[in-house]
DNA sequence: TGCATTTCCATACTTTAGTATGATGGAATT
DNA sequence: AATTCCATCATACTAAAGTATGGAAATGCA
């Protein structure tokens, strides 16, 4: 919840310290410190980089989409009811990791660990870990 | 070779082009047609707007490279000095099967499918199946 | 606050996986 | 004929995985 909010924060907070920056450059224009040239340059060359930067962060959002994020059916997810604990568990299946390395990796027991496998597998409708990332793949829930 | 150079050739012009295009605005500055307030704005505007584009895209090279490469790596396979039997293993294991149904469906005894995925083990470097199906894929022995 | 759900942990158990070592027989090489 | 490599199978063991059950703590919501 709150994380959704804070890029809009964040984007608001640059837009107003460009602003700033921009008010003392015009002050300087002014007394005729700078001249007209050099603050053209200035000025383009710091919004070029404002919008590369902006551009770069509008994509980093849909370049997961596009790259590996298109081929994860989330709607199958919520479909088999996988909740947070049971899928990270299944990625962290999938990246070879045994249960007591995944105990270790998200500070939980043994047997917290195994009773969430044995969950998820029961709603994968599977017996093992590897028909576990097999079906998962298959179905698209990891990549 | 030749598309090497397209990028180079296309953000050259675009930069040529802009710089006409502030050229243009300079002049009617001069001429006093234009406030400096709007100048300024138009000029941040427009590199602004620049800036997206070159920033959308350089990342817009780098998502199709990630996703297009499913082929399976031949080399590899050799390289890694993996026999008939313990590829065809490694591909059982990757699709969920376990020694025993592997031992079945390739008429063998269990003792022999554990050699074998042991023998595999040993030249993945890995300790486990899950590990074995995780390395394989990413050193596309396997889709 | 009370209740339901989720998450976490524990015990005890069975099954499977994985390791180590050695033996057998076939096929190709030298 | 001897050697080498591969594939097969066996025994015996340790380590993990997987199942079943129940209880405790945290969380979210009415």
């Amino acid at each position: 919840m709150k994380k959704k909010y804070i890029p809009i924060l964040f984007f608001g907070v640059l837009l107003a310290v460009l602003a700033i920056v921009l008010q003392v450059f015009e002050y300087r224009y002014y007394i005729g410190s700078l001249d007209t040239d050099i603050y053209t340059t200035v000025v383009a060359a710091i919004f070029t980089i404002l919008g590369i930067w902006i551009g770069i962060n509008l994509l980093k959002k849909k370049a997961p989409q596009i790259e590996g994020t298109s081929k994860i059916d989330h709607s199958k997810i919520k479909e088999l009811e996988l909740n947070e604990r049971e899928y990270e568990v299944l990625k962290l299946i999938s990246e070879g990791m045994s249960n007591q390395e995944i105990a270790d990796k998200l500070f939980l027991a043994l047997p917290t660990i195994k009773t969430h496998t044995s969950n998820l597998f029961t709603k994968l409708n599977v017996r093992s870990r590897t028909q576990a990332i097999h079906k998962a793949k298959n179905l698209r829930l990891i990549l």
